[in-house]
DNA sequence: GCTTTTTTGTACCGTTTCGCATATAAATTT
DNA sequence: AAATTTATATGCGAAACGGTACAAAAAAGC
C-alpha cells in the first residue's frame, strides 16, 4: 500500500497532521478555524494540506472522522469490557470523559457534538456524518443492553434501543456541560447518579 | 423609558432585529454569520447594527440571552402547569420541540446548545453564557421535582437536583439530534420513553 | 425657519480569507 | 549524470471580513 513512491519523499505523518488539524478545530470550531491556523498547528502549509486531504471542510470531515473511529473504539473497549453492565456503563462514561478533557489547559467535550452541530445546520455532508455518528453511539449501547439483557442483568421486557439512547442521551449532555465549565456540576458524580 | 426623543425616529424595531439576528445564528452559528448577513436579515445596515447593539459578538450576546430569556419562559409554563409530574415533563420536552423546530424549513435545534458550545471553546463570555442557561435549566428542573417530591408524587427519598441534571440531559440531547436529523430518531417518541 | 439631536446610508479602511500558480527541493529511474 | 516524479515553499489575487468616517435625512425644540 504504501510503497515507497518514486518522487520526493513527504516530510509530514498524515495521521498526526490530521491529529493537529483536529485539535485546532475542537476549540475553534469548523467556521471559526482559519487555513492558516491549521497550517501552524500541522506545520504543513497551505498547498500541503490541500494536496494532501482536500479543502478546508475535507481536512475537517478527515479529522472527524478520524477522531470518531477511535473514540468509539475506546468506546466500546470500555462497554463490552464485561464487567457487569452497571460497572461497564461508568467505565464508558468515564472513558468519554477522560477524552472530553483531553486538552490539559482546558476541556473541550466532544468535537463531534460541539463543533459538528453547529455546521450541520448550514452543511448537509456535515449533518449527515453528525447523524451518522449518533447512530453508532445509539447502536453501540443498544447492543450492550441486549446481551445484559441476554445475559438476565435486565429484565426480559427492558428493551435495549431505547435504554441505549436514553444512555446516549447522558453522553450528549457531558459533552456539552464539560465544554461549557458548569459551575458546580461534577461529571463524576454525575455519572454515578446515571446508572 | 422610552420617551420619544429628540433625533430621527429609528425605523427598525430592535426586538424584532435582535430576533432576525438570532435566526442567522441559529444556522450558521457565530463564527460563520457574517455581519452582511445579519445586515441582511434585520434590514438594518452596519453602521446601525454598530449603534444599536455594539460589534457582532455583542449583537450575538444579546440575541441569545433574548431568546434563553424566552424560551426559559415557556418551559416554565409548561413544566408547573400542575397537571402531575409526568404529564408536566412531557409537555415540557414538547414545548422545547416545538422551538427546536421552530424553522419551518430545517429543525435546528437549540441555537444556545448547538451555537454557543462551539464559541464557548474559545470565548470565556460565551462560555460563562452557556454555563448559566445550562444551570438555570437544571434549577427550574430541580424546582419542579422538589415540587413532586412535596406533593408527594415522588418518594422523600428523591433527589430533585439530581433527577432536574437527568431531564435537562435529555434536553440536551433533543437539541442536537433533531438538528443532526438522526435518521430513525423519533423526538416524541423519545420523550414518552423518557418519562 | 433655524438649530440641535439622533439615525440612516454610502463609501471606505486595513486585514484576513481561501485557493491556486509558479518556482524550488528531494528522491527514484533510466 | 540526466530525466522524471513527487513534495514543499513562496507569494499572488480576488473576494469577504469586521469595523468606522462622514454626510444626508428626519424628527423635536427654540
Amino acid at each position: 500500500m504504501t510503497e515507497r513512491g518514486r518522487g520526493r519523499p513527504r516530510s509530514y505523518d498524515p495521521d498526526a497532521a490530521l491529529e493537529a488539524a483536529l485539535g485546532a478545530f475542537w476549540r475553534r470550531g469548523f467556521a471559526g478555524t482559519s487555513l492558516d491556523q491549521i497550517s501552524a498547528a500541522t506545520g504543513m502549509n497551505r498547498p500541503s494540506l490541500y494536496g494532501a486531504f482536500g479543502d478546508k471542510k475535507a481536512i475537517y470531515r478527515k479529522a472527524i472522522r478520524k477522531f470518531n473511529g477511535e473514540f468509539l473504539v475506546r468506546l466500546r473497549a470500555a462497554l463490552f469490557a464485561g464487567a457487569g453492565i452497571e460497572t461497564d456503563l461508568v467505565n464508558f462514561y468515564l472513558t468519554a470523559l477522560q477524552t472530553y478533557r483531553a486538552n490539559p489547559a482546558a476541556p473541550l467535550g466532544c468535537p463531534v457534538i460541539c463543533t459538528a452541530a453547529t455546521e450541520a445546520g448550514v452543511d448537509p455532508d456535515v449533518q449527515a456524518d453528525l447523524a451518522a455518528a449518533l447512530d453508532l453511539l445509539d447502536k453501540g449501547l443498544a447492543a450492550r443492553f441486549e446481551r445484559a439483557r441476554r445475559e438476565a442483568e435486565l429484565p426480559p421486557s427492558a428493551e435495549p434501543e431505547k435504554l441505549g439512547r436514553l444512555a446516549g442521551a447522558l453522553l450528549h449532555s457531558l459533552a456539552v456541560r464539560v465544554r461549557a465549565r458548569q459551575p458546580g456540576f461534577e461529571p463524576e458524580a454525575f455519572i454515578q447518579d446515571s446508572v
